[in-house]
DNA sequence: ACTGAAAGACACAGACT
DNA sequence: AGTCTGTGTCTTTCAGT
């Protein structure tokens, strides 16, 4: 089992996904690397229509990847920073240039449009507070168009979780 | 391959890992499905050392968990929405009682303790906007101690990586 | 620490109900 | 829709370097 998901670009299309389906997806939420299997044995289920079902909802998008979770603070990446910022002008090149460059900056594992004061809301994890400082000021504050930054430092992960359905 | 990855819960211990552990461990976290086989090809080591050093990986929690990664918007969780929390005392007691609420809360899949004005960030999913103000009104909102809360919807996902190594 | 081999388990496709 | 069966490939262990 080695193929990425490779997923389908109908951008936001509700997929149809009944019991089985979900059970399925929640196992694979928990342990990507369950096996056929072991699923087959829970869903009371043979193993062909489990590899279907997998397969539909990774060809679908409902899964968008399979990915090993890393504790970033047994890694040299302990500090993790939540990072606000918003554009000087909200025309669409504007927005379009600011993400391509959020794009290419490794730092930033998660970025999202949101409402309120602030355009987009970053998740940047840095080796220490040098490091963010060195990105901060010469990687995200180097974007044209960039308005006002604000960070906001996490202190600790309360939860983390993968199963939401 | 079917077992959960069991934590140590030396809680941030940092972990010291050489260039083929970070290259497993990039190669794991863009597809946790890939079989050892192909990390073994790829690293130019053949399977028993790529085997331990996974192991090795799970066990010192530097690989929190596989997952699979679901696009909500296709599965009726449409709406995310970041929360921001503050409580009304700040003392041990009053801080665990609120993380075991969030901790019971399914529609809570992150949150962070963080600095500045609040005391907590959630990311939430829900099916709708109805969903989340029940979420909002009848759980968030009954939690005991609680401050102040803060809203702000995601309008769009513009990344979302786990490569951070 | 690593290589190579070998046994058992698994993924995945095919024929069938 | 699903079960059953088979083949090739993979995981995982172990002896050896």
């Amino acid at each position: 089992m080695a193929k990425q998901v490779k997923k389908e670009d109908s951008a936001g299309t509700q997929v149809m996904l009944d019991d089985k389906d979900l059970s399925i997806l929640r196992l694979l939420q928990q342990n990507a690397r369950i096996t056929v299997k072991e699923i087959s044995d829970k869903v009371h289920l043979s193993t062909t229509p489990i590899h279907e079902r997998i397969r539909r909802m990774e060809e679908t998008g409902v899964i968008r990847q399979y990915a090993a979770l890393v504790d970033h603070a047994r890694v040299k990446k302990g500090l993790t920073v939540i990072c606000y910022v918003s554009l000087k002008q909200h025309n669409r090149n504007a927005g379009a240039r600011f993400i391509k460059s959020i794009l290419d900056m490794p730092e930033v594992i998660e970025c999202y449009n949101i409402s309120g004061e602030f355009d987009f809301m970053l998740k940047v994890v840095a080796e220490n507070m040098d490091a963010y400082y060195d990105f901060h000021v010469n990687k995200l504050s180097q974007a044209e168009n960039l308005g006002h930054v604000q960070s906001i430092f996490v202190m600790g992960v309360i939860k983390q979780v993968q199963v939401s359905i």
